[in-house]
DNA sequence: CTGGATCCTGACGTCGGTGTCAGGTTCACG
DNA sequence: CGTGAACCTGACACCGACGTCAGGATCCAG
C-alpha cells in the first residue's frame, strides 16, 4: 500500500504518516526508488498509536513500548511501564469523571433558575 | 490574598494565574500600586479552571462559560455550551475506557509468555 | 525610611504533533 | 516514452498553556 491509501484510510494526514516513521513508530519498507509501502496491519497499527497518544502517551514512551507490542512478550521493564501508564491513565479518567460529574451539577444549575450557586466551588 | 499566596495554595504558578487574568477567567483587585489582590476563593476559582482545562476546554470557551459559573443562571446559549462539553467529555472518556481495556490487554499479553500476539491490532 | 521580598509588564522561548510550502524524484497508465 | 499524479526530503509555521528573563515598581516589617 502506497502511503495516501494509507493516510486515508487510517484517516490521518500524510504528514503524520512520516512523522510516526521518523519516531519510531511505523514501519514501512521502501522501492527502489525510496518510496514508502506499507503493509495491510499499517492501518491498525496507526490506529493503535493514534489510540495511545490520544491517552496522553508520548512518542517516546510509545516507542520503547513498541518492541512488546510487536512481540507480545514484554521485559520487565516493558510490564513495568506498561502498568505504570495503565495507572495514569486510571488516575486521568478518574479526574475527568469528578469533571464530568461537576459539569453535570453546572448543567442542573443552569437550567433550575435558581440564582446564586455556592456549589460549583464545591 | 497575594497573588504569591493564592499560586502556592492553589498548586499553580504565579505565571498562570496572570494568564487566566489576562484570559479572563478570573479576576481580581488592584492596590493603588497595580499589585492584584484576590479573595478568598480565588483558590477554588482556580482549582474550577484547572480541571476544566484538564476536560480539554480552552480559555476561550471557559471565558464563554463564567458568567453563567459566576452567575448560576445560564442563558440558553451557555446551557448549550455546557451540554456540549459535556457531551464531548462524555465521548472522551468512553474512548480512554476503551484504550485502557487494550492497555489491560497489553499487559495481559506481556505477561503471560505467549509469543505473537494478534490481538493487539484488534 | 529603608531594604529585601514580592510584584509588575512585556517579550521571547518551549514542546509535540501537524500544516504547509518549495524544489525535486518516482510511479504507473496509456 | 511521456506525463500527470503521487511521492520524497528538509525546513519553517502554528497553537496553547506556561517558563523564564529583564528591568523596574511596590509593599511592609523593623
Amino acid at each position: 500500500m502506497r502511503i495516501g491509501e494509507v493516510a486515508e484510510r487510517a484517516g490521518v494526514s500524510v504528514r503524520s504518516l512520516r512523522y510516526y516513521e521518523q519516531q519510531g513508530l511505523l514501519e514501512s519498507t521502501r522501492t527502489s526508488g525510496g518510496q514508502r509501502r506499507y503493509g495491510e496491519d499499517a492501518v491498525s497499527w496507526v490506529g493503535l498509536i493514534q489510540q495511545l497518544y490520544a491517552a496522553g502517551l508520548s512518542s517516546a514512551t510509545i516507542r520503547e513500548l513498541m518492541p512488546c507490542l510487536h512481540a507480545g512478550v514484554g521485559t520487565p521493564e516493558s510490564r513495568d511501564r506498561l502498568r505504570g501508564e495503565k495507572a495514569r491513565l486510571d488516575e486521568y479518567i478518574s479526574g475527568l469523571e469528578r469533571t464530568r460529574e461537576r459539569l453535570e451539577a453546572m448543567i442542573e444549575l443552569a437550567e433550575t433558575p435558581n440564582p446564586h450557586c455556592p456549589v460549583v466551588l464545591g
